[in-house]
Parts: C-alpha cells; structure tokens; sequence
DNA sequence: GTTGACTCTGACGTTACGTCATACCTTATC
DNA sequence: GATAAGGTATGACGTAACGTCAGAGTCAAC
C-alpha cells in the first residue's frame, strides 16, 4: 500500500491531484488508516493508469469517471481506442513538423504562406471525432441493455393517455422533491419520494435495480445535458437528487 | 483583410478566443474600421500562427507575448525549437503507444504490470526542459544587448554608497508612486514621476529608450516574479506602473 | 423595411487543479 | 523524551484561458 507521496511521485503528478481526485469520486483510495491517511494498493494505481490514459486523449475527468464506473467497461477496448487516438495524434504531430519545414522554407526563402495553409496542420477535429466516437459507444452502449429491451418492450404500446399520466406523475414526485431540497438528503420523507421515483421507473419503463439507479443518479451530474435539464426545476436538484439516490441505493445493501 | 469569423473558422480559433488576445495584447487588428470591426491581414494571420506554434509547446499567453514583443525575436531560431520540441513530443507518444501494447498484453495474458512501469511512458519532463532552456535564452538575450553591456561597464566600480544611493532613490520614486495609484496613470504628477524612473535607470545603469522602457513595463506584468515583486509595493502596482509607462512612452512618439 | 448573420463590449462561469494556511502524524536523531 | 524535518489531512481562495450569454449595433440580401 502507498501514501500520497508515493503514489503522486510514481505516476508523476500533484498530492493535491490524488485529493481532488478523491474528493470527485474519481480515484478513492483503497483504504483509509486510523489516522486518515489515504492508502492505494495495486488496483488503484492500475485505476490511475486508465485516468492518465483518458486524460492524455482529453477526455474530462466527469466523463472518464462515467467511463470506468460503467459495470460495462472493458479495459481492452479502451486501450484499444486510446491506440487508435494515440495514431491519430501521431499524425497530427508528423503534419505539424512538415508544417515547420514548409515555414522554415518560406521565412528562409523570403515568400509568403498561403493564409489558409497555415492553420490545417494544427487542426484536431479528426481526434476529436475519435473521442466522440468513442463516448457515443459508450452512450449506445445503454441501448443494449436488459434494461433498455424491457423499457423497449413496456412503451411500446402507451397511448397519449399513458405517456401523460406518467409525465403527471414524475412531475409531482419531482416538485415534492425540490420542496424537501432544505432537508439533508437521507431526511426519511425525501428518502421516501427517491423511493417512489424508482418505483415510477419500474413501473413504466424498466426494473430500476440498485446499482442501475446508482449509476442514473451519476449521469444526473455527470452529463451536462442532464444536469441542466433537471436543474431547471431548481438550482442544485440535480446533486440533491444524486446525493439522495446514493443514500438510497446504500442502505438498499 | 479579414473579420473575426473569417480568421477564426481559417484558424480553428473562437471569436472569443480572438478578443481576448486582442485584450491581453497577444493579436491586436491590424485595423479597426468606423464602426469598432476588427481587421486582420498578413501580418496578424502570420503572427496567429507563431501564437498557435507556441501554444501547441505549452507556453503560456503571456510568456509568448513576451517572445513574440522581443525585438530579437527569431523566427527562424524559434521554429527551429518547435521543431526539436515536436520531434520530443511525438516520440513520448510513440512510447505511450508501446506503453498501450504492453498494457494490452498484461491484460489479456491476466497478468499484472510492475506499478512504476505504469507512468513512465506519460512523463512529460524532456519536453519541458527544452521549453525551460528556450525560455531561458530569451531571457539571456537581454546579457547581450547593448543596454546590458553599458550596465555592466557603468556598475562595475559602484561602491557600497552608491548602491545604497541608487536604493534609496529608486524607493522613493516608487513609494511616492505607490501614493498616487488612486489617479489615472496619465495624470501629470504620475506621468513627471514616470520620467524620474526611467532617468533613474538612465543615470545609474543605461540609456533608458522608449523601446527599452516599454519593454520593461510588460516584463513587469507579463513575469511573475517581476510582478510579485513589484506588487509588494501596492497590489496592483506592477499593472499600474505598466499603463503609466506606456502612456509616457506614447508621448515620446 | 425585415431578417438573419455578423460585430461589439461586458460580465459571469467553468475546469482542474496550484497555492497556502493550519493542524496533526511519523521517523530518525540526540 | 524532545526535537526537527518531512509527511499527512482539510479547507479555501486564486488561476489561466477561454466558454457562454446578454444586450446592442451593423451589414447584406430579399
């Protein structure tokens, strides 16, 4: 097991890093001693390597976190993307140095440079649509789910009627909620509306397990999109609502 | 010439990306037209490339406004160092790209990988050694300018006294500076003050040009050891001194 | 004149830490 | 045991380089 030096030395960066990526969830370590000293073993820093990894292919760190969260993710196929993206970037590099070649050339030579050829060297949309690529796999990868057929399955065949009872229904369970937001987040009443939230997805769309509605309340701050969109019911529901499914879920053993 | 959205979309920058160097001085327009619209030629757009080059090395906006304001600054010589830091740089990506293959194999073979051998391949400090040692001979340029060498000739016999002489002169100017930092740094008072500073320096070190001058004021703000210097004074006093300089150097035409 | 795209300035927000303060802990040496 | 140096924790403010958005003016085509 490593303390924080140690580990911040060997993978090269910050102990204020390795505490900010505990604070987020990111990288928590192994275990904790009497003292509150941090202790990581193998599997943390095996964790670290991966969080380098995404980062070196600028991924930010809320969404490398959804990533190696995923009880889907496969480390083979990562590393097989980052491979790919490492090419990419390769590339990149080899066409920046000709760029410098041709500049050399021009500044040497006196001559002007064609405006718009100056910049195509340091363009990155070919990586970045690798990137995207690879987070809409990860997206689609929810498409696949035992969850998604059974949602597929039940939605089929609502009617208007249904479609609005069910958005009646969310938001009352919704605006009950951001009433309680004063309240600590495992207060028994709010931890009961969490519980009819989950009982209204099971009902309508899919069998809301523990570790599924652990991972929605994730996407709920992870995904900017998310958190946005629930946010308008009030500032900061979106984290009341991650924190009091969490508690949930925990005591749900 | 071009308008913002033109260099922007030929650049791969934003619009705002292009305020905000225009703010910081990094890219000013070559033109402004009656109704405020900035206007960029050759020069801006060549000069937006040598800020994306230096971006791509990691330097930072002030210190490649630094570089770029030099009047020594070497295209040539500075394209040379993109070059080699390039070249540094593919080959740390080539090494992440072994370290992702030998990742692979461990995983797949179900074995683990010695936890130093994890970071290696992510280490970074053979690149910024050679963006240390550039920025170092920019800074040693200043040892062969003729200013220096006038210094050097003009302080070699300076006894105790005159040192002492020399510090208390230079305080004075400064705290009453300091006093008038409420003012605008073109009022009179500031500006006469001004004039006292610089003829301070050329008194006792060398011949203080307008260029020279202007070029200290933005080292004073654009180095941060310069500015946490100077802001003991006063917070602030560096970035006010900077504006009083330049408005003084402004009126030498 | 209208519309849609473009321009400006100003100002607040963001991400991933860096820096620093304060207090506790550990280890080696005397 | 005391001390010193190095290590640990939490908390909080600051930073760089914009991104986002608001409000207002401009321009070109219909």
């Amino acid at each position: 097991m490593y303390k924080v030096k140690e580990v911040a030395t060997m993978a090269g960066v910050s102990v204020r890093t390795l505490h900010h990526y505990d604070h987020i969830g990111l990288l928590s370590p192994g275990n904790v001693n009497e003292k509150g000293y941090r202790l990581y073993g193998e599997r943390e820093v095996a964790r670290l390597q991966q969080i380098l990894f995404f980062k070196e292919m600028d991924f930010s760190l809320p969404k490398i976190k959804q990533i190696l969260d995923d009880p889907e993710f496969d480390e083979e196929e990562a590393l097989q993307h980052h491979r790919e993206i490492l090419w990419k970037k390769k590339a990149r590099l080899e066409r920046l140095i000709q760029s410098v070649d041709q500049t050399l050339e021009t500044v040497r030579g006196g001559t002007l440079m064609e405006d718009e050829k100056r910049f195509k060297p340091f363009d990155m949309s070919e990586i970045e649509e690798h990137q995207k690529k690879y987070e809409k796999e990860v997206e689609e990868r929810w498409g696949d789910t035992e969850a998604y057929k059974e949602s597929k399955r039940k939605t089929n065949n609502y009617t208007d009627e249904d479609w609005k009872r069910i958005q009646e229904e969310s938001n009352r369970i919704d605006r009950e909620l951001v009433k309680l937001m004063g309240r600590d987040p495992s207060d028994e009443e709010v931890q009961r509306l969490i519980g009819e939230k989950r009982q209204h997805i099971t009902d309508n769309f899919y069998e809301c397990k523990g570790e599924i509605f652990r991972g929605l309340a994730d996407m709920y701050v992870n995904d900017p999109r998310f958190t946005k969109n629930i946010d308008k019911w009030n500032e900061g529901y979106a984290e009341f609502l991650k924190k009091a499914i969490h508690t949930y879920c925990d005591r749900l053993g």
